[in-house]
DNA sequence: TTTTGGCACTCCAATGGGCCGAGTGCTATT
DNA sequence: AATAGCACTCGGCCCATTGGAGTGCCAAAA
């Protein structure tokens, strides 16, 4: 990232002025506006405005029309320039009552959803808890008719996760529950990936000694394993609709572009595990986040962690002039809230 | 609904070849190519359309412009002037196709969805199996930590349903048996709303007879009724995006509008409501569906059934100038499919 | 009686000129 | 180094003009 030390304390605090009142306004500021804010007259201003846009903070769209930031510029001002307003106790206490309450991570994540796009008005996206995180905690089988086998996996965050097996022939309840006992036993307290590896070295090993049936049991359980113990959906996105209300996103293709981009989950799913691997706030600006779709936005991120342990990634996404300095913080908080409702909902293993 | 004998033949076609030209063109269309198609002069076709007008089947926005029809005007002609196109049988078979390997009902739904809005590049609706038409086939009762058990419901048509309950002291695994075997015999084989009755009309009859123990797992089950039968969402929309293709709709505030109205489900679900009654294809123009967000849109429903009960609605949104004439077998073919397709996934209960 | 041609009229949409305001860059001055 | 002054540029807005599309009505033709 590049760094700006040739910057005077004053060129400073006038980009930090013009990014601010930019993203009040929305218009391109001229130097006046900013002359009375400093105390300084509108030449002096320019001099200073010529010196931000010839290091690449700042642009005007056209000649006769104020300045507004460049992505460099609002990168500073993100990263240095930025002092966040502290959340006010009162919308912390209350988002902690609204999550806490929630039964299953399901919900919570849905209602963490629902919650941060309203305090923002602008879209909310969180990406469900990943497999390496999940704990196998039991599973369960069901003889259903023609072959078939429902297994009931639950995790450690308490989801259900279910799953419809086709068996090569019909198993008693009994060997069913022979079987359940035995994974039960190998994989509990595992986390998925590893529960899924170890089973199957555990197979390998006992082959010998482990009766046929059971070895089929095996292979289905794998099954189970594979797809059954990840939720439908990779992440969930919420209050898209707020983002029609921004006057630079008002364009019919563009926001085409964006609900498109949040359906077909790929590339966003991309982005986010960029935030995944360290916690705390991340911001992508505009087209840094390297796709179309997203080039009018930013996306404020935050990952939530249970035990140290990264779950998941939550964030918000926005026009690029957006109030960081109240976003930031609520993301941020939000973040580390659901981590702790999910763990106090994340019980040992029986 | 009025009906319009004292018009002339003529007139009738001339009505027709207006709402084509106008749902091809999306402009008001004038006397001029109407009277080029029915080798008459322009006046002449004037004379007609000044008949049309005063019996308010059709309008024009402003003096100098052509005629587009009003509401009347597409309920006159989809009911007795349209000509359907007949579906090509290869567009059917593939749709057949890709519907009958749907493993689970909601993966047919989520299918049958998907290929409803590609198919007529609108956006796609579908309510999922009401309660009254899901038969209770098995359930199982699993203890978890802390005083809570899961309740795995299996219905008729192989969904699996799941809830946590909370209850008031543990139960072992063997009383969950005996309570899940007793509900089992008492319900298996009902619908979701009269199982649920019996159930509890069962449990006060035998109030004295029954266990303490089992009268609570009787208030437990009757809990998973209640809500655990029914899927989260009582509707899918698909293809919300392709609405935003459309000139009519090409404005923000309209977008908005509609996919407020997708996501706050109530409104929608009354209208679906509207189409469960009677078999076969039903269609709401404009301002008939009696709310604001779908004025400029028109509705394209069939509900779908096993064994002659209704069991839901799918359907198409679309902009009012839409091409009834491929819509409507579309959404009436997709919805036997689905029927069919959901025939053969429900087994007789164990 | 129905159809047609003609004509005056209305209205929209596109075009282009003129003007104003906002803001800049440069230079001379303090 | 900061400022005042000045010429210049450009977008937005208002407004008048124009052309085209279409109508309604009436009188003449079929």
């Amino acid at each position: 990232m590049a760094s700006f030390p040739e910057l005077s304390e004053r060129a400073q605090q006038l980009l930090k002025a013009l990014v601010e009142r930019y993203i009040g306004e929305g218009q391109p500021v001229g130097s006046r506006v900013l002359a009375r804010d400093a105390g300084l007259s509108p030449a002096t201003i320019r001099n200073v405005m010529a010196d931000l846009e010839e290091l690449g903070l700042i642009t005007s769209p056209h000649t006769s029309a104020g300045r507004l930031p460049t992505v460099s510029g609002y990168r500073l001002f993100v990263d240095s320039l930025l002092t966040v307003k502290p959340l006010h106790q009162a919308i912390v206490d209350q988002l902690w009552l609204d999550l806490e309450s929630r039964e299953n991570p399901r919900d919570l994540l849905e209602t963490a959803s629902k919650l941060l796009s309203e305090l923002t008005h602008m879209a909310c996206i969180i990406s469900m808890p990943r497999r390496e995180t999940l704990v196998f905690q039991h599973i369960e089988f069901l003889p259903l008719s023609d072959n078939r086998v429902l297994a009931i996996l639950v995790t450690s965050d308490q989801e259900i996760h279910n799953k419809i097996i086709h068996t090569p022939h019909k198993f008693s309840a009994a060997e069913l529950q022979t079987a359940a006992n035995f994974f039960n036993a190998v994989c509990g307290g595992k986390d998925m990936v590893s529960a899924r590896e170890h089973l199957r070295a555990e197979l390998a090993k006992e082959r010998d000694r482990l009766s046929e049936q059971l070895l089929q049991a095996g292979e289905i359980a794998e099954q189970a394993l594979a797809e059954g113990g990840r939720s439908r959906k990779p992440f969930l996105v919420r209050g898209e609709t707020n983002l029609m209300d921004f006057v630079e996103l008002a364009d019919v293709d563009r926001l085409r572009g964006l609900f498109e981009a949040f359906r077909q989950k790929e590339s966003i799913v991309g982005l986010l595990d960029r935030c995944l691997e360290s916690p705390g706030v991340k911001i992508i600006i505009g087209e840094e986040s390297g796709f179309r779709p997203l080039e009018p936005c930013s996306l404020v991120t935050a990952s939530y962690s249970v035990d140290n342990r990264v779950m998941g990634v939550l964030g918000v996404i926005g026009p690029t002039r957006m109030k960081y300095e109240r976003v930031i913080p609520l993301v941020d908080v939000t973040a580390k809230l659901v981590g702790a409702a999910l763990n106090q909902r994340t019980l040992a293993p029986t």
